[in-house]
RNA sequence: GCCCCCGUAGUCCAAUCGGCAGAGACAGCGGACUCAAAAUCCGUACAGUGUGGGUUCGAAUCCCACCGGGGGCACCA
């Protein structure tokens, strides 16, 4: 389609954009020249497809093969970047590192006969969009396709090898679609607790139906059975056991937004992670996913997958898997227990009064009407009762407190508060009564709100018992010497005995098991399994995500209950987002917790009416129904975006079963026998360490179970590329002033800028911080090539490092060094020695290279690579000054460079005389033969210093190593005639000799 | 407060198993080219590995403590 145009006619020096002036050789290789077979290449990729990857089957088989069979699942590699979102200020150049990171191993992998399947999609719903429409009324997919097109023009200026077709956007409405299928799937299923998986609902239904499964306790109690149940009594059963469902749960509402959020998007503080504005609990009827019924196979399955350590660890703690017991207390003159969690069961011993949460609903029906005096008769402490008249007083009164104390402030003010209820409950070990407070330090939102305090071994309860005057009793034995309060460590259980079960003298472990048997067998406690993860809030009072495929009957429902959501079945599928007038959510003062949420969707009247014979509401026929009207999370597309590259064109299915399995099926045979499968290399930053990666695992297993998917888990690898980052510069008002224009003083003592000194700091790169480079004004000044390499050389892939624009012409030098190797700068012509044989030196190099590269390449060890690919341009020049080169060594150098610099190894490799993309060429091999060196230099160590060297053989045993280096003249100098105590002969390293 | 990661020339970074601290780049310095400059090329100096102990024939590498930087969690019972 494209010719080639001749380099002559192009590679005007005049033209080039970093203007060199006069006196530049014709054929240098400018930024000009660079552009120029930049444009031309990347035409010539997409034009030959260059980079399309077959699948094994459907529209993307090879048309020559449409069964596959040429394809060899065992040499395939998926290779995946987290998507961006394509936000309106484009790509600086932090950007694209983990994007040529994959790209520079992608092009290694398929030279090296790999099946590599790569691409780039967007992440594309999402608050910005929709933030840019309220303002100007643009719909927000006009913003988001423009900002699409900007993004892939920048990353197609970057030459990387992505396979287009494949390409996807969240937003596209054939992605939504089955983005709403899926959601629908996950709605049609429930958790099968004894199976540990996910089941399709119709089953439990049928077992409902059958008998075979007992009903939830509540209707057991009342005596009913199944077919007993009106037809909407038992969907709102059926709702109870969704793993999609809404529920009336407290969730984090965000006034300022508008809209709800997932604990996720909140802040330790308490605030909403975008925009930071105050986020209050608030009783909301949304829709929620049931990500804690995996809680277990999230947390276990991680010891199968690569990941790093770090992002495992955090999980962990997400997921905050803690075993324990559950101990029941029963309170003194009340038919209630007060129930809590405890993780040292063992300290029950110890356990000396009680907190229940604030908000704990107990509080009110254990406080008796006024302060009991249990003991003496004597007045109750003033600080347990705050003063008050009557516990009811007190109680309310602690209320307000707490509830007018911010989070932040919660978290600032670490002094212990809390007031007596008036209740003395009974500590089930020894009939002690304990008093039961409340106090804010114990949260409502984990275990059961509740806990029995054991001030001898926990911080908390010692600071708690110091400020109310409670009693202290240690039941595990503290090290001698140990001067600290509460002892929290390992140790012997003391004080810890009655009548039937003693505990003292054991150690912690045993003690746990020991006093959980004898609750359990008293039917006051049992072990238990606490987590952190709560359950995924799935809705969002938003324009701009994907409508949920579901509805409600217009009229309620025929028992007057509250309205049941109803799956709309696939033939409804896509539910396509309306035309709204108004984009935004209704926004409310950033502290207005008595608001409520409303979607934008609601106003879209005609959208959201319609009529129906709904299959999954049989009983009613045909009838009006209302949408949903909030919309999913931009969290859902990023779920299952893996899946739709793999068959992105499929109308019948979100990806073909043959499909999934050859991209992401379990490699035992390679990756070991718990190998559960996914993408080979998923790359991207540390930020989506719980949340994206959380989620995305969560659908894969709910799809794994249902059987539409043969991998567990969604990324077998999981790399986290480091960020690049920036100088940026305030005057003296703090003001920040363009990086860019800021000078470095002569003596390097400061900054100035226009005249004016500047402090510096360091930071992410972005408009506030006014230093931000793009990849665009890179590529002009210097070409791709030379960004690629720069970005590649200044660390591993792994590092975080700043940017530093002064620096990138060394790259460039290296660039127009391996040009001017093989092109003469004057005429363009080709200067390398057909027929040349390279010296024994530049042999040896030239494999040692190839070896080294070979190893750096898939190891993401860039900068080495280039460093070593540098080395061997720097040996070549000087060896070759007046050209010459020898086309044995001419064309291994083109080859090794291409992954990182591919518009110009394909400009020079076809120079040299080949029509074909160098692509699929295969990656150099070293001839091991010139591995081995012939004689080997040691270092003589004497003590550990090094006094003199020699040179032996390669083939030198370790004996005459050892005879040579005591042969030394130096070494017998030093030696004086005595006999050294030692001497260690390290082979191919060195001899130490030990006086 | 707890957990994880990282500290090597002025700067960014290298250094298989514990074995000669230096591959590469920038900046610096000297030189070539130039009327001059830019660009380009050639040549060079620069640290003993954050600090203090320990293990070892030998430590940037392993262990302990501390200091500094980054990240995560944070009253999670």
């Amino acid at each position: 389609m494209t010719a080639q145009p001749d380099v002559a006619r192009s590679g005007n020096p005049g033209s080039d954009a970093s203007e060199p002036g006069r006196g530049v050789p014709p054929y240098r290789y400018t930024a000009a020249l660079a552009g120029e077979i930049e444009a031309r290449w990347q035409d010539r990729w997409e034009a030959e497809e260059t980079f399309a990857t077959p699948n094994p089957t459907g529209p993307l088989a090879p048309p020559d093969d449409p069964d596959g069979s040429t394809l060899d699942p065992a040499e395939k590699f998926y290779l995946m970047d987290m998507f961006p979102y394509p936000s309106g200020a484009g790509l600086h150049v932090g950007h694209p590192l983990g994007f040529i990171g994959t790209d520079v191993l992608g092009r290694f992998l398929r030279m090296s006969g790999r099946t590599v399947l790569h691409t780039m999609g967007f992440d594309a719903f999402g608050l910005p969009a929709e933030q840019y429409a309220v303002q100007t009324g643009t719909h927000p997919r006009t913003t988001t396709e423009a900002n699409i097109e900007r993004y892939r023009a920048q990353i197609r200026r970057l030459g990387l090898a992505h396979d287009k077709r494949r390409s996807v956007a969240t937003t596209d409405v054939e992605f939504y679609r089955w983005t709403q299928w899926i959601f629908l799937q996950i709605h049609g299923s429930w958790f099968d607790e004894a199976q540990g998986r996910a089941r399709p609902i119709a089953e439990l239904e049928a077992e409902f139906a059958s008998g075979a499964r007992p009903l939830p306790s509540h209707l057991v109690e009342q005596g009913r059975a199944w077919s007993a149940l009106s037809r909407p009594e038992q969907d709102r059963v059926l709702d109870g056991f969704r793993l999609a469902y809404l529920a009336e749960a407290p969730v984090n509402w965000c006034p300022a937004l508008g809209t709800v959020l997932s604990n996720e998007e909140v802040t330790a503080d308490g605030r909403s992670e975008r925009g930071n504005f105050p986020v209050f609990r608030r009783r909301l009827r949304q829709w929620m996913m049931r990500i804690t019924a995996y809680a277990d196979r999230l947390a276990d399955d991680l010891d199968g997958v690569d990941w790093p350590e770090s992002v495992k660890a955090m999980q962990r703690n997400w997921i905050g898997r803690s075993q324990g017991a559950q101990v029941r207390f029963r309170v003194v003159g009340s038919d209630r227990d007060v129930e809590v969690f405890t993780t040292r069961p063992d300290t029950l011993f110890g356990a000396t009064y009680m907190v229940v949460a604030p908000e704990h609903p107990i509080v009110d029906a254990i406080a008796p009407a006024a302060w009991p005096s249990p003991n003496t008769g004597e007045e109750l402490d003033g600080r347990w009762t705050g003063g008050h008249e009557t516990p009811a007083e007190a109680i309310a009164a602690y209320r307000r407190v707490v509830a007018s104390r911010s989070d932040l402030e919660r978290q600032e003010a670490r002094e212990k508060t809390g007031v007596f209820t008036g209740a003395w409950a009974v500590n089930p070990v020894d009939g002690r009564p304990l008093p039961v407070f409340v106090a804010d330090y114990v949260l409502m939102g984990y275990g059961t709100g509740a806990i029995m305090a054991v001030p001898g071994q926990d911080q908390r309860d010692w600071d708690f018992a110091t400020v109310f005057g409670l009693p202290i009793r240690r039941t595990v034995q503290p090290p001698e010497g140990f001067d600290g309060e509460a002892y929290t460590g390992a140790g012997p259980a003391i004080n810890s005995s009655n009548d039937s079960v003693s505990l003292d003298g054991l150690p912690i472990d045993e003690a746990k098991a020991t006093i959980i048997d004898w609750l359990s067998a008293r039917g006051d406690g049992e072990a238990v399994v606490q987590y952190k993860l709560r359950d995924w809030l799935f809705s969002r009072q938003r324009y701009w995500g994907e409508p949920f495929p579901v509805a409600y009957a217009a009229d309620g429902e025929t028992d007057g209950g509250p309205s049941i959501p109803r799956a709309l079945p696939d033939s409804d599928l896509p539910v396509v987002l309306p035309d709204v007038d108004e984009y935004s959510p209704k926004t409310f003062a950033p502290d207005d917790r008595d608001s409520a949420p409303e979607s934008p969707l609601a106003r879209a009247t005609e959208w959201v009416s319609f009529a129906e014979d709904l299959p999954s509401d049989p009983e009613r026929g045909w009838a009006q129904y209302v949408r949903e009207t909030n919309t999913m999370p931009q969290w859902a597309g990023s779920c299952w975006y893996h899946l739709r590259y793999l068959d992105p064109f499929n109308s019948e299915r979100f990806c073909d079963p043959e499909v999934e399995r050859f991209w992401l099926g379990p490699r035992p045979d390679r990756f070991g026998p718990g190998d559960p499968g996914g993408v080979d290399l998923y790359v991207g930053g540390v930020e989506h360490a719980v949340l994206h990666l959380l989620y995305a695992r969560f659908w894969q297993k709910v799809l794994f179970d249902l059987g539409y998917v043969s991998a567990s888990e969604p990324f077998r690898r999981l790399f986290n590329q480091g960020y690049i980052q920036a100088w940026a510069y305030t005057d003296h008002r703090g003001v920040y002033v363009p990086a860019e224009e800021v000078v470095e003083d002569v003596d390097g003592s400061g900054f100035t800028w226009n005249g004016q000194p500047v402090s510096r700091e360091y930071g992410k790169m972005g408009k506030s911080l006014r230093n931000v480079v793009t990849p665009d004004e890179m590529c002009a000044t210097y070409g791709a090539d030379t960004f690629r390499l720069y970005e590649m050389s200044t660390g591993p892939m792994e590092a975080s490092r700043p940017w530093s624009t002064r620096d990138v012409v060394g790259s460039q030098r290296f660039l127009q060094r391996v040009w001017r190797l093989l092109v003469d700068e004057q005429d363009g012509s080709l200067r390398v020695d057909e027929a040349g044989e390279p010296s024994t030196d530049t042999l040896r190099l030239l494999h040692r290279v190839i070896d080294g590269v070979r190893t750096d390449f898939p190891a993401m060890h860039y900068n080495t690579a280039a460093a070593k690919l540098i080395e061997l341009a720097n040996h070549l020049t000087k060896t070759y000054p007046e050209g010459g080169l020898p086309r044995s060594v001419a064309e291994p150098l083109v080859l090794m460079l291409s992954p990182l610099c591919p518009h110009l190894a394909e400009e020079l490799w076809s120079k040299l005389g080949h029509p074909r993309s160098l692509a699929y060429e295969p990656f150099p091999v070293p001839d091991e033969a010139l591995l081995v060196e012939e004689t080997v230099e040691y270092p003589i160590q004497v003590n550990g210093k090094v006094r003199s060297r020699i040179t032996v053989p390669a083939s030198a045993t370790e004996d005459e190593v050892r005879a040579a280096a005591l042969a030394d003249p130096k070494v017998v100098e030093l030696l004086g005639g005595a006999e050294p105590r030692k001497v260690i002969v390290v082979p191919g390293r060195l001899v130490n000799i030990v006086k």
